[in-house]
DNA sequence: AAGTAGACTTGAAATAAGCCCT
DNA sequence: AGGGCTTATTTCAAGTCTACTT
C-alpha cells in the first residue's frame, strides 16, 4: 500500500520508488479463510476414504460439518464479495467452495485490502469463467486436434467436463439451499448486517482509490536462455506428452491405472514428426512472449527481489561475496564487529536479561562465562559490561561441536505439572434437559472445558461437538453416561458464567495479591526454567507441560473438540545426562523413561493422546542450540544464493523435460522458488485438508490464457498451513501454463495436480543440487533476498528514524505478503484508526494555527524588537514541532493500516536473517529496538553481534 | 518405494503485560 | 488507579524433513 494512497500525504518519499503499475506474482493479497469444503471436495475426498482406511467418524463428520459456519471464519475471511450480486457472479467454483465463506463474508466487517484485492480478482475470474476457459481451451484442442484427432478421445473427455459442470450446478443449486437454511442464523445477527453496511462504505473507498496495496516485490519470470531456438522443439515435447497421454490412458493402463500422464520415452518418439506441424500452428497463432530474453541481465537476480529492483542488485551481488567469505571464520571476525557494537544496545540488553536471570544462577554463570570474556580482553569498556553481565554465552564465537552431538552435559528439573483439577463450588449448578445435576468430578471438569469454550466458534461446529460429547461420555460415570445422552440438553451457562467470573476477580485482584502470585511464578520459572547445558545456564523455551483441555484443531479438522487428557509423570520421558541431577517425579509418581542422548535437543517428552504426537520441551530460542540451527539456517539460505540461478536455469531447461515427473518438479520448483509456496507433504484423512505445492489439486489452481492485460495467468486458491487461504494470480511463462495444462489433461478436480511428485522426490532431487538443500530454504532464501532488496529500495539516507523504521516495516511486510502471513484484522482496529485520524485531524488544525501565528509574529518580528524576534523564533520552532508530530502520526496511521491483515512477527521470527535487520539498523543508525524487542533482540543476540552496517546476505 | 516415527521449525491465536489516558 | 488499547509473550497446532522399517 503506497502512503500516498492512504491519505499520507506528508511521506512520500519511501514510495516514490515503488512501481505500483508491476503486478507481480506475490502481488495476490491472499485472503484468510478457513472455508469448509466443497462438496465436490468432500466427494473426492470420501473415495479417497473408502480405498483406504475409512474412518467412521470423517466422512460424516465432514459433512455435518458443512452445515455449520463459525463465526471465526466469519471475522477471518472477510475477503472477496460484499453484495450479493458480487456473489451471483462469481464463478461456480469459487462459490461452491467458499459457500460458507461468502455467507460469513457478508457478515464481517471486512477489511478494505482485503476487499478490494479479492473483489479485482474475483471480478476477473468470474469474467474467464469456466465456460469462457473451456470455450478457449477448445478453441485450442481443436486445432490441435486437426493433426491428432486420433489420439484424443474427446469423448471421454467431453463426458468428463459434462459431468464436471453438471455437477457443479448441483453444487450451485446446494449451495442455494444451504444458504437460505441458514438465513435464520443470518437473522440472528443483527451486527453482521451492520458490518455490511460498512462493507459497502468500503466498497466506496475502495472505488475512489484502486491502488493502495502494499508495496510488494515483483517478480519477474526469469528468463529462459536460448528459449527462442528451442522454443518449437519444447512445444512439440508438450503436445507430444498429450498425445502419449492419451494413448497411454487407452492402451497402457497397466503402467499406471491412477494416472492419465503417464507415458514413457519411447512412446514419444514415433509420435514425434506427426505433431511438428501443429506445432508450429500453435506458435504462430499463439504469440510467445519473449519478453524475458531481452532481460539477461536480470538472470543472476532471484526472482523475489528482482521485480523491485533490478538496478541495485548488480551492485548488491557483487558485495555479497565479502560478507559471505569473512562469515566462515566468523571467530576471526568477530572482534571487529564486538567493537562495533554499540554499548546503548549492549547495555539495556544485558540489563532487561538480567532481570529475569535467577541471581543464584547469574552468579553460578559467572565465573562460568567470565572465561570468554577474558580471552578477548580487547576493550576495557566493554569488559566492563561484560563482567556486569556475564551470563551472556557468546557461543558463536566458539568452535562448533561435532556431528550430530548436541550437549555433553545437560541438567534440568523436569517439567512442570498442570495444577490439580479445582472442583467448582457445588452452587455453581449444570443442568441437564432443565433438571439440576451434580456431575462426577471428572465429568465436571470435561464440562468445564466445553463451559469455558462456549463463546467460541468451535461450539458451533458439528464435528466440534460431537468429538467433544463422544469423549466427555467417556469420562463420565455410568449413571452420568446413561442419563446424558445428548449434548443439546446439556446446559454449561452457569458454569460459564463462573469461570467469567474467576477470570474477572482475578484481574481486579489487588496489588498485593497480584504481586505475590507474581512472585510465585517467578520462583516457578527460576527453578523449572533454566537448564544447566555445557556449562551455561539456558532458558527453557516450554517447560509447563500442556494443562488438559479440548483440542482445537485449525480449519476443519476432524479431530476439533477432542478431549486431550491430563499429562501425568508416567507419560514423560525425561533427557539429561547420566551425571547430571536427574529430576524427581512428583511424589507418588515416577517418570515413563529416563534417558540419556545427546544427539537430541529435547529435555522431556510426552506423547500427546489426540493425535498421538510426541510433544517435547525443548529450549527457548534465545539459547545456544536453537541460535546455531538458526544460524545454520541462514548460511544455507545463503548458500542457494550462490546457485540460485544454476540452478533456476536448470528447472526452465526441465520444463522441456521429456520426463513427466522432471516436469512435474520443474514446475513445482518454479512455485516453489516464485511464489515461496511450502513444499506440501501429504497428509492424513484424519487432518484438516490442506496443501502445499506438492500436494496441490486440480481444484487449486485455474488456468487462464488471458487476463486483463497478462497472458498466461495461474490462479491458485487454496488453504495452506494451518488453514489459512492462499489466492494469488500469477503469471507464469507460456511453458509452465501448457505444461499445467498438460498436467490437469483428464484429471478430476480431487487429482493431484502433480501426480507424479511428492515431497521426497523434490527434496532428494535438491539435495542433488546442493547439500543441504530442500525446499524450504526457498522460502528462507527468497524471503531474506526480499528483505535485503527492499530495505535498499526503500531506505533514504536522510530519512528520520520513523520514516526509516516505516520503510523497514514495509520492507517486512513485503516478505510477509510473499510467505502469505496473515492475521485477522484486529478488533477494534477500524475504531482506533478513527482515533488516530481525529489526533491527525487535531494536529494539522494546530498546526493551521501555528502557522498563522508564525506568520504574524515574523511580520511582528521584521520591525520589532529582539524580544519579538525571538517570540518569532520560537513559534517557528513550535511550528517545527508540530509538523514532526503530524509526520509521525501519519506514518504510525500507514503502517498500522498496511498491517492490518499481515502479521509480520512470523517472518521476521522465522525467515528474515537478522543480520541483514542489524546491518541496516547500524549502517543508518536506527537503534536495535526499534526493530527487534526484548525476546527477539536475544533471539538474534549472535546476529546482533557479529553484523556490521556491511553485511550482506 | 512406501509408510512411520521422531525431531525440530513455523504459525496464528490466546493470554498476559505494559502503557497511556482520564 | 483503573479502563481500554497495544504490544509482548506464551501456547500449542501444524508444518517440514530425516531416518528408520518394512
Amino acid at each position: 500500500m503506497d502512503v500516498e494512497n492512504s491519505g499520507n500525504d506528508g511521506d512520500s518519499k519511501p514510495t516514490k520508488e515503488h512501481d505500483t503499475n508491476h503486478v507481480n506474482g506475490v502481488n495476490g493479497y491472499s485472503d484468510k479463510h478457513k472455508s469448509h469444503k466443497s462438496e465436490h471436495k468432500d466427494k473426492h475426498r470420501d473415495k479417497d476414504k473408502d480405498r483406504s482406511k475409512s474412518k467412521d467418524h470423517k466422512s460424516s463428520s465432514r459433512d455435518k460439518d458443512k452445515h455449520h459456519s463459525s463465526s471465526k471464519d466469519k471475522d477471518r475471511h472477510s475477503s472477496s464479495h460484499k453484495s450479493s450480486s458480487k456473489d451471483k457472479d462469481r464463478s461456480d467454483r469459487d462459490k461452491n467452495r467458499h459457500r460458507d465463506k461468502d455467507r460469513d463474508e457478508k457478515k464481517s466487517s471486512s477489511s478494505k485490502d482485503k476487499d478490494r484485492d479479492h473483489k479485482s480478482s474475483q471480478d476477473k475470474v468470474k469474467s474467464s469463467s469456466s465456460k469462457d476457459r473451456d470455450h478457449e481451451k477448445d478453441k485450442e484442442r481443436r486445432d490441435k486436434d486437426k493433426e491428432k484427432d486420433k489420439y484424443k478421445h474427446s469423448s471421454s473427455r467431453d463426458k468428463d467436463k459434462d459431468r464436471h459442470s453438471s455437477s457443479k450446478d448441483k453444487y450451485r443449486d446446494k449451495d442455494k439451499h444451504h444458504s437460505s437454511s441458514k438465513d435464520k442464523d443470518r437473522k440472528d445477527k443483527d451486527k453482521d448486517r451492520k458490518s455490511e453496511k460498512e462493507k459497502n462504505a468500503e466498497v466506496e473507498k475502495i472505488k475512489q482509490d484502486p491502488e493502495p496495496l502494499p508495496q510488494i516485490p515483483k517478480f519477474e519470470v526469469p528468463p529462459v536462455k536460448e528459449e527462442n531456438s528451442t522454443d518449437d522443439d519444447e512445444d512439440k515435447l508438450v503436445i507430444k506428452d498429450e498425445s502419449m497421454s492419451q494413448e497411454e490412458a487407452d492402451n497402457d493402463q497397466n503402467v499406471s491405472a491412477t494416472s492419465s500422464c503417464d507415458y514413457n520415452l519411447s512412446q514419444f518418439k514415433k509420435d514425434e514428426s506427426q505433431f511438428e506441424q501443429s506445432e508450429e500452428e500453435e506458435k504462430s497463432q499463439d504469440p510467445i512472449k519473449t519478453e524475458p530474453q531481452d532481460e539477461e541481465s536480470e538472470e543472476d537476480v532471484p526472482l523475489a527481489a528482482r521485480a523491485s529492483n533490478t538496478k541495485r542488485k548488480i551492485e548488491s551481488d557483487d558485495e555479497e561475496d565479502i560478507p559471505l567469505s569473512a562469515r566462515k571464520k566468523p571467530k576471526l571476525e568477530k572482534p571487529e564487529k564486538k567493537k562495533k557494537k554499540k554499548k546503548r544496545d549492549l547495555d539495556e540488553e544485558e540489563e532487561e536479561y538480567n532481570d529475569y536471570k535467577p541471581e543464584k544462577k547469574i552468579k553460578k554463570e559467572k565465573h562460568i562465562k567470565k572465561e570468554p570474556v577474558k580471552e578477548s580482553p580487547k576493550k576495557g569498556g566493554k569488559k566492563k559490561k561484560e563482567e556486569e553481565e556475564p551470563e551472556v554465552w557468546k557461543w558463536w564465537e566458539e568452535e562448533k561441536k561435532e556431528d550430530g552431538v548436541k550437549w555433553t552435559f545437560l541438567e534440568h528439573k523436569g517439567p512442570v505439572f498442570a495444577p490439580p483439577y479445582e472442583p467448582i463450588p457445588t452452587s455453581v449448578k449444570f443442568y441437564y434437559d432443565g433438571k439440576e445435576l451434580l456431575l462426577s468430578e471428572q465429568a465436571e471438569e470435561v464440562a468445564g472445558f466445553y463451559a469455558k469454550m462456549l463463546d467460541h466458534d468451535y461450539t458451533t461446529k458439528e464435528v466440534f461437538n460431537k468429538n467433544f460429547f463422544k469423549d466427555w461420555r467417556k469420562v463420565m460415570t455410568e449413571k452420568e453416561r446413561a442419563l446424558i445422552v445428548d449434548l443439546k440438553k446439556c446446559n454449561f451457562k452457569k458454569m460459564q458464567a463462573y469461570f467469567l467470573d474467576l477470570s474477572e476477580k482475578n484481574k481486579s485482584k489487588s496489588k498485593e495479591e497480584k504481586l505475590a502470585l507474581k512472585a510465585k511464578n517467578e520462583e516457578m520459572v527460576k527453578e523449572y526454567g533454566f537448564c544447566k547445558i555445557d556449562g551455561h545456564t539456558e532458558k527453557i523455551g516450554n517447560f509447563r507441560i500442556e494443562p488438559p483441555g479440548l483440542f482445537r484443531g485449525r480449519g476443519e479438522h476432524p479431530k476439533m473438540g477432542k478431549l486431550k487428557r491430563r499429562v501425568e509423570a508416567e507419560d514423560i520421558i525425561i533427557n539429561c545426562s547420566k551425571d547430571s541431577n536427574i529430576p524427581k517425579a512428583p511424589p507418588g509418581h515416577k517418570w515413563k523413561e529416563v534417558r540419556h542422548v545427546n544427539t537430541v535437543t529435547w529435555l522431556a517428552s510426552w506423547t500427546e493422546n489426540v493425535q498421538n504426537q510426541v510433544k517435547y520441551i525443548m529450549l527457548n530460542p534465545s539459547s545456544k542450540l536453537k541460535g546455531e540451527k538458526d544460524w545454520q539456517k541462514y548460511e544455507t539460505a545463503r548458500r542457494l544464493h550462490k546457485s540460485i540461478n544454476k540452478i533456476r536455469s536448470e528447472y526452465q531447461q526441465d520444463w522441456k523435460s521429456k520426463e513427466m515427473k522432471i516436469r512435474q518438479r520443474a514446475v513445482a520448483l518454479y512455485f516453489i522458488d516464485k511464489l515461496a509456496l511450502r513444499a506440501g507433504n501429504e497428509k492424513d484423512e484424519d487432518q484438516a485438508d490442506t496443501v502445499g505445492c506438492c500436494s496441490l489439486r486440480v481444484e487449486h489452481i485455474q488456468l487462464l490464457e488471458k487476463k486483463d492485460d497478462k497472458e498466461y495467468v495461474v490462479v491458485f486458491d487454496f488453504l495452506g498451513k494451518d488453514s489459512i487461504r492462499y489466492y494469488n494470480e500469477v503469471p507464469v511463462e507460456k511453458r509452465v501454463f501448457k505444461n499445467l495444462q498438460l498436467f490437469m489433461e483428464n484429471k478430476k478436480e480431487g487429482d493431484d495436480l502433480f501426480d507424479r511428485l511428492n515431497t521426497t522426490i523434490m527434496n532428494k532431487h535438491l539435495n542433488e543440487l546442493m547439500e543441504g538443500l530442500t525446499a524450504k530454504v526457498f522460502r528462507t532464501y527468497n524471503a531474506s533476498w526480499t528483505l535485503q532488496q527492499q530495505l535498499d529500495l526503500l531506505t533514504n539516507e536522510d530519512d528520520n528514524l520513523a520514516e526509516k523504521v516505516l520503510s523497514y516495516n514495509r520492507a517486512n511486510r513485503a516478505v510477509a505478503i510473499l510467505c502469505n502471513h496473515q492475521r485477522s484484522v484486529p478488533k477494534g482496529h477500524e475504531k482506533s484508526m478513527e482515533k488516530l485520524k481525529e489526533k491527525i485531524d487535531a494536529k494539522r488544525d494546530s498546526i493551521k494555527d501555528a502557522e498563522r501565528q508564525v506568520k504574524d509574529a515574523v511580520r511582528d518580528a521584521k520591525h520589532g524588537s529582539v524580544k519579538e524576534k525571538l517570540i518569532a523564533d520560537k513559534k517557528k520552532k513550535m511550528l517545527q514541532r508540530l509538523k514532526e508530530q503530524l509526520v509521525k502520526l501519519e506514518i504510525q496511521e500507514t503502517d498500522r493500516d498496511e498491517n492490518k491483515t499481515i502479521a509480520l512477527g512470523t517472518s521476521k521470527l522465522n525467515y528474515l536473517d537478522p543480520r541483514i535487520s542489524v546491518a541496516w539498523c547500524k549502517k543508518y543508525d536506527v537503534p536495535i529496538e526499534k526493530i527487534y524487542n526484548k525476546t527477539q533482540r536475544d533471539k538474534f543476540r549472535w546476529a546482533i553481534d557479529m553484523a556490521g552496517p556491511d553485511y550482506r546476505f
